[in-house]
DNA sequence: CCGGTAAAGCAAGTTGCCTTGCGATACGGT
DNA sequence: ACCGTATCGCAAGGCAACTTGCTTTACCGG
């Protein structure tokens, strides 16, 4: 039960969205009560996270070219195409409600652990001479997810792999002139 | 009466949240029944917006120094200011908010407005010279604001000025080593 | 003063999230 | 076969967002 359940969250995510996954009708497409879908999940959050959350973290690579651009946009390629999909961006979304409780406590910790992959990359670099010695690795990290998470939470503006390689460029290169542009990649 | 509906919208949306903000409890603190709020702003989407809308745009300043960094700073600190404020989280999260309808026609061309002052500084400093002249103004700026969103949005984590600056210097003058690190400002 | 329109009050109802109490069913150990 | 426990189905209900049909108030021109 639990099994149909979840698959059928994923798939109604998917083709209805966000809104359109109503309790109501997760139970009725998995053939289940919706009094039982609440025991075993308690809110609705839950239910989503519980069906989105084990997907999510196998879809980020954890790149270790020797080559800092090359590694960040790699995962940063990834994430753009994560939450390019409906189950990216309701995973997104759920993170962004603005509901309390349960959520709220887990809510630094579970973006923490996501960032410290682009964090563990910078730090290489760093450990390289790729980056300046006193490179804040969390700041890049979240220079580089932000505009990605911006887009889809408040423009709806499309990603792709192209947005994610630019924002990669920008944050290594920044937007003051260098001689020699692409220095190492 | 609408202003008296706006306040107490902003009032509660000050001390209760957004999520406390309820339009029953709306209504009852502006001695106004329910219905009528929902005749005069159909939704509570609306309202909330309505009564966060014309405050957040007049507290954005155009600074205009002759110097980038210093315009960038100073934008992107008051963008701080007001996101760490309870009606600017609460602006944010209605923008975030998954409902489409109404909201979401209006989404992309608002957000859009935002980053324009930011945009402006940017083409600015490139005919200046002080940055690179196929720097890609929009992205800037999005690669500016996006880290601020994402800490409200989703980790919740505080912002400050300081934060504000440091977004500011990595984002023009890159992660990578310069010789000279502070070159204008 | 009167009739008309616009806005506000009121009551009742729908839906979605969520809870609770109770009865039925299924499963593992004795 | 029997008991205990865990799980599920079911009915009913609370709360908040939102809607609707109807009445009442308020204001404005004649």
């Amino acid at each position: 039960m639990r099994q149909a359940v979840l698959a059928a969250t994923v798939d109604l995510l998917t083709s209805e969205g966000l809104t359109g996954t109503t309790v109501a009708a997760v139970a009725r497409a998995a053939g289940v009560h919706e009094t039982s879908v609440y025991r075993r999940w308690k809110t609705r959050e839950n239910l989503l996270l519980d069906a989105l959350g084990s997907h999510a973290d196998e879809a980020l690579p954890e790149p270790d070219t020797g080559d800092v651009r090359q590694d960040l946009t790699q995962l940063m390629s990834a994430v753009a195409d994560y939450l390019a999909s409906p189950q990216g961006a309701a995973l997104l979304h759920l993170g962004a409600s603005p509901d309390a409780g349960s959520v709220e406590a887990a809510r630094l910790p579970y973006w923490d652990a996501r960032l410290e992959r682009g964090e563990d990359i910078v730090r290489r670099g760093v450990e390289r001479g790729e980056l300046a010695p006193d490179t804040d690795a969390r700041l890049v990290a979240e220079t580089l997810a932000g505009p990605l998470f911006a887009r889809v939470l408040l423009t709806g503006a499309s990603l792709d792999r192209g947005l994610a390689r630019r924002i990669v460029d920008l944050t290594l290169d920044g937007a003051r002139p260098r001689d020699g542009r692409a220095a190492t990649g």
